[in-house]
RNA sequence: GCCCCCAUCGUCUAAUGGCUAGGACGCCAGGUUUUCAUCCUGGUAAUAGGAGUUCGAUCCUCCUUGGGGGCACCA
């Protein structure tokens, strides 16, 4: 018998995802692209106050997580905006099927009407605690005679829909913890249908588990303790769970909470400062989770082909920023430099350099292994293709001197006539660096300076490749002409 | 108060009832390089504490401590 995998990521859409969420929404992607199954995304939605509405200028909750989703490039095959054959994804549009599910369930005596009103349950709830018994059971409502139902239904009085729960253990599997049980006790009645006539959570998210035939639930360890109730309500369906496999929390660096309200944590925040989103894929798989080989850095498909359940651990971790530069460094520098302009487009402001396309590919080729983020490009390009000035002290003492004079005019003749590849630009220098008089380091400083205006940076075969030979000629006679006029004496 | 989960370098992690507890990030040092960066090499640093089982425990059991979660007409 093969099953067909289906996971399922079921955020509340109280605000943008973070990382922990962001983890979750990982590992059940991959996991359904693993085994060619179906990723499901499923709004809980259920909980209008602290749903997070949009307007013409905010993006609502669900718009956040999509385009957080999105960025990661975890497509889901069925969502509340695509649909799908389980439709509709939304908890706020299900409610027909809760009310029909919570019918089967008082029909066949799982479920019972409450009219404790909130109060009344809260009160009792408290006192049960205080002198130390379970709380959540109280028999007033749960066994009524039918004769006295029928009298309180008839009055119209508001009432829940609480599950039948009796004492002794309930039993459930985690994948990666084994055989867990919980006393029924310990549980208490649980209210399926608010007296509203709304689902609660553990109820929708059953029924939807249920409905849209998921087959694994991966899901923030959180989740554990309401796993039992989960699972009596699929005994009360009389159908088999779903594979449970609860994950370790993640916790912000420093071991504080993760929370959406804390918006340097969110998903989006990392896209905004840079960091290369397949880096971020690949750093959320790494958390709790390693491969066989010990191998970290992992692109897309590779990351499919390797992410295993089974090696996912126990322990909370935190986030590592730095670690997820380092990542993000590593990917930058297997992307192609034709794509990589794309990415570093959006982080570019040209107000203090001028450069085309061309140019921008070129400086991809050779400046990517000098970025960890995206957002380095800018001060990167900046320095080389800003104009330099030349002006400062230190710039003329190290060009004002002949030996520098000569140097820079000999390679400025050298260069019209080489191939302008990075690498036999390099060459070139390095010979020229020889028939001189000056020092290696005096010699690639005096050039550097006299091409970008700085004495640090780039090997100057990559920096001349990238600022193309028509610019590079120029500025070298541009320094030419600036050490003379400024010294308003003649050097040759 | 009761219930559940967790515990290896600063962080992410590997490992087996038995080699010097391995790797990655970070940090430090050295090397390559014209400088910065990259890259390479080396170093730094951990089994929370206490009992028990065992010839032998990081690993199995119990306790303590610490951390996390739950006991909702929140999700």
């Amino acid at each position: 018998m093969t099953t067909t995998i289906r996971t399922r990521f079921a955020p509340s859409p109280t605000g943008a995802l973070h990382l922990g969420n962001a983890r979750t929404a990982a590992l059940n992607w991959l996991y359904a692209r693993k085994y060619k199954g179906t990723f499901v995304l499923r709004l809980e939605d259920t909980d209008i106050e602290r749903n997070l509405q949009g307007d013409g200028s905010r993006p609502s909750g669900e718009e956040l997580i999509i385009e957080a989703l999105d960025w990661l490039g975890l497509h889901p095959d069925e969502a509340p905006s695509t649909g799908g054959p389980f439709g509709p994804y939304r908890q706020s549009e299900r409610a027909n099927h809760y009310a029909n599910q919570a019918e089967q369930l008082l029909a066949s005596g799982h479920a019972f009407r409450c009219y404790c009103s909130p109060e009344e349950l809260d009160a009792h709830r408290k006192e049960a605690i205080a002198i130390g018994d379970p709380p959540g059971r109280d028999t007033k409502c749960r066994d009524r005679s039918p004769e006295e139902k029928t009298l309180t239904q008839a009055k119209g009085q508001p009432a829940s829909i609480r599950l039948r729960v009796e004492s002794g253990p309930v039993y459930f599997e985690d994948q990666l913890k084994g055989g867990l049980s919980i006393d029924g006790d310990d549980l208490g009645d649980m209210i399926l249908v608010r007296s509203d006539g709304r689902a609660t959570y553990n109820f929708a998210a059953t029924v939807d588990d249920y409905e849209m035939k998921i087959s694994h639930v991966i899901r923030g360890i959180g989740h554990l303790s309401n796993t039992p109730k989960q699972m009596l309500l699929y005994r009360a369906f009389g159908v088999q769970p779903p594979q449970f496999i609860h994950i370790p929390t993640v916790m912000a660096s420093g071991g504080g909470k993760l929370s959406k309200r804390a918006g340097a944590t969110s998903l989006l925040t990392y896209r905004d400062r840079g960091y290369h989103p397949d880096a971020v894929l690949n750093y959320l798989s790494l958390l709790s989770w390693s491969s066989k080989s010990g191998e970290e850095f992992f692109e897309r498909e590779a990351l499919i082909e390797e992410v295993d359940l089974d090696r996912i651990g126990a322990t909370d971790t935190e986030i590592d920023e730095d670690k997820m530069a380092w990542l993000s460094g590593q990917h930058v520098r297997s992307e192609p430099a034709t794509t990589l302009v794309d990415h570093w487009s959006a982080f570019l402001d040209h107000t203090n350099f001028n450069m085309n396309r061309d140019d921008l590919t070129r400086s991809a080729e050779v400046f990517a292994h000098r970025t960890r983020l995206f957002s380095d490009a800018q001060s990167e390009l900046e320095t080389i293709f800003g104009e330099p000035t030349l002006e400062s002290e230190e710039t003329q003492v190290i060009l004002g001197t002949r030996e520098a004079k000569i140097a820079i005019d000999q390679l400025h003749t050298t260069w019209q006539e080489v191939d302008w590849q990075a690498k036999t630009l390099g060459a070139t220098a390095r010979d020229a660096a020889e028939n001189t008089t000056m020092s290696k380091g005096q010699f690639f400083s005096a050039i550097r300076i006299a091409m970008t205006g700085e004495r640090k940076g780039p090997e100057l075969g990559d920096i001349a490749y990238a600022l193309g030979k028509e610019r590079t000629l120029s500025r070298l006679k541009h320094a030419l002409d600036k050490i003379h006029h400024n010294d308003g004496r003649e050097i040759i």
